[in-house]
Formats: C-alpha cells, structure tokens, sequence
DNA sequence: CCTGGAGTTGTCCTA
DNA sequence: TTAGGACAACTCCAG
C-alpha cells in the first residue's frame, strides 16, 4: 500500500532532499541519524515504515507493541505539523518502499540509525543494494547504545564473554568517550510537504488496547533507592524504562547520564542491555535457537504440554510464579526478579525448554527485545553466556519470603492464593522438581 | 606461556 | 539461630 507516494514525486520531482528513516530511535531529540541528516543542509523527509513481514507474524489484534509504536509516531508527526513537515508512513516491505523512493530523482541520501538483529542487518543490506543501484547513499549510524558489535574487546582482541571484566572495560571506555546528546543544527530543514494523517491501527488489522504506558521520565529520587529497592515487586522501585529504550523513545545517552550520576546499580542495567546486545552480535546463533553452551542442547527436556500452559496462565500453585504470569498476561510488563523466578520455574521445576518461555515472553512483553529475552533466558536455564550455574535452583517459597514478605504483591494478582483449591493443587513439589533437575543436568552435561 | 583470582540475582545442610 | 561451605568444575581474563 504505497498509495500517495506519487504525489510526493511530483511535488518534489525539481527539489533536493534526503530521507530519514524511523526504527527503532522513535524521538526527535538526541537522535544521531537524524541529527547526521538534518546536518546534510538538505530537507529531510521522515519516514515510518509499518512492516508487514513483521506485522503479519503477530498473532493477536491487540497487540500492545504495535499501539505503542503508533502512538510514537503519532506524538512525533503532531510535532512536525509545526514545522509544515510531518512523518511519511507506509505500510508494506521496506525493499518495496525505497524502490519506489528510490525512483525520485530528489532523493539525495537516506539516513537511519544501526540496528543490530539478524532480521534487520538482513533488512538493511537489501535495501542499501536497492537505493546503491541508483547512486544513492544509504548512511547509517551508531544511536541505540553507547558501545555497539565490536567496539568493547578484551586484551586478547576478543568479545567479552563474562560480564564483569565487560562492564569495567565499558566504563573505562566511556572515560575516554564522548557520549554527548545529538544535537540538531542551528537551522533545521524539514521537507515541507502536505502530510496525510498517520494510518490506522484498524487499517492494519490492530486495535487500540487501551494500555497505559509508562511516562518516559527517570526520577533520580527513584534511582537513588534502586539498589535497595529494585528487587521488590510490590514497590514502584524500577525505572520502567525498558520499553523507552526497546523502542528507542528515550536516548540511552540521556540514561546514562541519569546512571552515572544518581545510581550506579542501574547503570550497570543498561550496560548489561550492551553486554546482550554484543553477545547476540558476535554469536549470532543464539538467536537462533542454538544453546551459548553447546553441551546444554543435550537436556531432555520434559516439555509437558498441559503444564506449560499452567505456567503460561499463571496456574502452578506457586503464587509468586502466577502473580508474576498474570501480570504479564495482564499488562505486558513483568517485574525483573519475577522474570527470574517464572523463568527458573519453568526450566528448573518443569525442565521445560527455555526456549518455550523465551518465545511466550517475546509475544507478550512490551518491553521484548531479542536480544535481552534470549540472554535473560539462557541465563537462566545455565546454557548461556555468563550463566547462572546449573544447581542454582530458586524456590518460590524462600523467593517470596525474601522479596514479597507481605505478599502484596501476590494479593495483588492472585487473590485466591490462601484458598485450599488452590494451595492443594501445585503442579509439582519443590523438593521433587529440585531432585530430579539436578540429576538430570548432570547426567545430560556429564563429560561435556 | 603461565598464574591465579573471579564469576548478577541461590539453596540447603551441617556444625 | 546463624555462619560457612558444598554444589562442579571450568573458563575467562588480566597481569
């Protein structure tokens, strides 16, 4: 659907100008591609792209990620009516797009940001061969992080593998760095053109969930308590900036700033994002089902249909497990520790593919990113890089003495958890599933 | 090449 | 009641 493009060309057939080119850097300000295009003196046409090859493959209508990008933009194309400019969206194949973008004689440059996933290297290198048939530059930059692919290595010259030595290196480096916001030029060309309203969600097969997002500020009384407090679900303790920075609607600059000067515990979050972001880079394998670890591909999973679907629905008999489910299911989001333990659970107590959780996760998080959930998950399991090791097998019982003492946040989500019904109907006993994941790791890593 | 310290987030048993 | 060690070695990484 590439309809009112040909007005576009017609209008702009005799003028110069270069496009930029939205991902995942949904924001006007602190935006290097797009600091680096309106650097260019030309005006600069935005542009969105709704991808069907990634559209079609979600599942349900209301999808939370599809609205949140929606609104983004939206926010973002008000915001240029100011400067009689506005996004030019389209809903169709990238490859598509730029070669009838690329058919205008006015089009001098495109400009996006890096992105770094296997589908989106592969994305840009068929359009950079499209728009370079034609001569024209196809100029990418460095925005989503501080250190990307191979810009952090270890004395012997290689990537990190271990996230300590990771992080000291990465903040030696961002000494010596110059992190600095984006700034636009003094004079900002946008591409004055009559922009049409942005596209439906309905247009599209999608339709507004009504969700609520989290406002893109970072409180420095927040990050001040973070070390202390972060790992309490029941408490308002955590940025909740995750979905910014998946979406590129906050600048990771701009957070790590806040991090260097109000929490360094948070700042070693965003490095850890980094830290997954390389690991996925460098050993793109991992993202494709592959174990970091090779000899963990050896686990006979039990992968119990019936009780993966317990687990997706929050119906263990475990109340930290189901709270931490159901507020997922709820609302897309779920607090990191819960991350932890639904993700211990399900690998350790059911010996249920990490892999099935990873991709329950990736449909149903706001917040997903391949990177992070694929990390979060091998962690997890013990098969990735950095893991946790194998015997480390968490119990829900002394999890939710430890960071839900009060169980508020367990009333909050499963209200029947003090009924019998439900305490009587647990899928599998602590002390058994423990047993039986140590015996089975071992004899499945023995000799590896 | 060698050396040695260290490695996100835990649990359980023993003394 | 509480502190310490086992759990499993292994590999990473800096010096």
């Amino acid at each position: 659907m590439l309809s009112g493009f040909s007005y576009l060309t017609m209008m702009e057939q005799k003028k110069s100008f270069v496009v930029f080119w939205f991902r995942r850097d949904l924001r006007l300000e602190d935006n290097s591609g797009l600091a680096e295009a309106l650097a260019s003196g030309l005006p600069v046409l935005p542009v969105f792209i709704f991808d069907r090859s990634i559209l079609d493959f979600l599942k349900k209508p209301d999808d939370r990620r599809v609205e949140f990008i929606h609104n983004a933009l939206n926010e973002m194309h008000r915001e240029l009516a100011a400067f009689k400019s506005g996004i030019r969206f389209f809903y169709g194949q990238p490859e598509e797009v730029f070669s009838e973008l690329a058919a205008d004689p006015g089009l001098k440059g495109v400009y996006t940001n890096h992105d770094y996933e296997p589908y989106a290297t592969g994305r840009d290198k068929a359009v950079a061969e499209i728009l370079g048939t034609k001569g024209i530059p196809f100029r990418t930059f460095k925005d989503q992080v501080i250190f990307e692919k191979e810009e952090i290595l270890s004395g012997q010259g290689l990537p990190y593998t271990v996230f300590t030595p990771y992080s000291k290196r990465w903040k030696a480096m961002l000494r010596e760095s110059d992190y600095k916001p984006k700034t636009f030029p003094a004079v900002v060309h946008w591409l004055s053109w009559k922009a049409e309203p942005i596209i439906s969600l309905e247009e599209m097969g999608f339709r507004s969930t009504g969700s609520e997002f989290s406002p893109k500020e970072i409180s420095t009384e927040l990050l001040r308590h973070y070390g202390e407090r972060r790992d309490f679900p029941s408490l308002p303790a955590t940025s909740r900036l995750s979905v910014h920075l998946r979406f590129g609607t906050i600048s990771i600059r701009r957070c790590v700033d806040m991090g260097l000067k109000n929490s360094e515990k948070w700042l070693d979050e965003l490095i850890w994002r980094e830290f997954y972001m390389q690991v996925l880079w460098n050993s793109p394998q991992v993202g494709e089902g592959k174990a970091f670890k090779a000899p963990y591909d050896r686990i006979p999973w039990r992968n119990n249909e019936d009780e993966f679907q317990r687990w997706c629905e929050g119906r263990t008999g475990y109340p930290i497990v189901d709270a931490g489910m159901r507020e997922l299911n709820e609302t897309g989001f779920m607090h990191n520790r819960v991350r932890m333990i639904t993700a211990s659970f399900l690998v350790k107590h059911l010996l249920i593919d990490w892999r099935w959780g990873e991709a329950y996760f990736a449909e149903k998080l706001l917040d997903f990113d391949l990177a992070a959930n694929n990390g979060g998950w091998q962690w997890a399991a013990g098969s990735g890089c950095d893991a946790a090791p194998y015997f480390r097998v968490f119990n829900p019982v002394l999890q939710t003495q430890k960071f839900d003492k009060e169980l508020r946040y367990i009333k909050k989500w499963v209200p029947e958890y003090n009924s019998l019904s439900y305490m009587q109907n647990q899928v599998v006993q602590h002390e058994f599933a423990r047993e039986r994941v140590l015996r089975v790791y071992k004899e499945a890593l023995q000799g590896a």
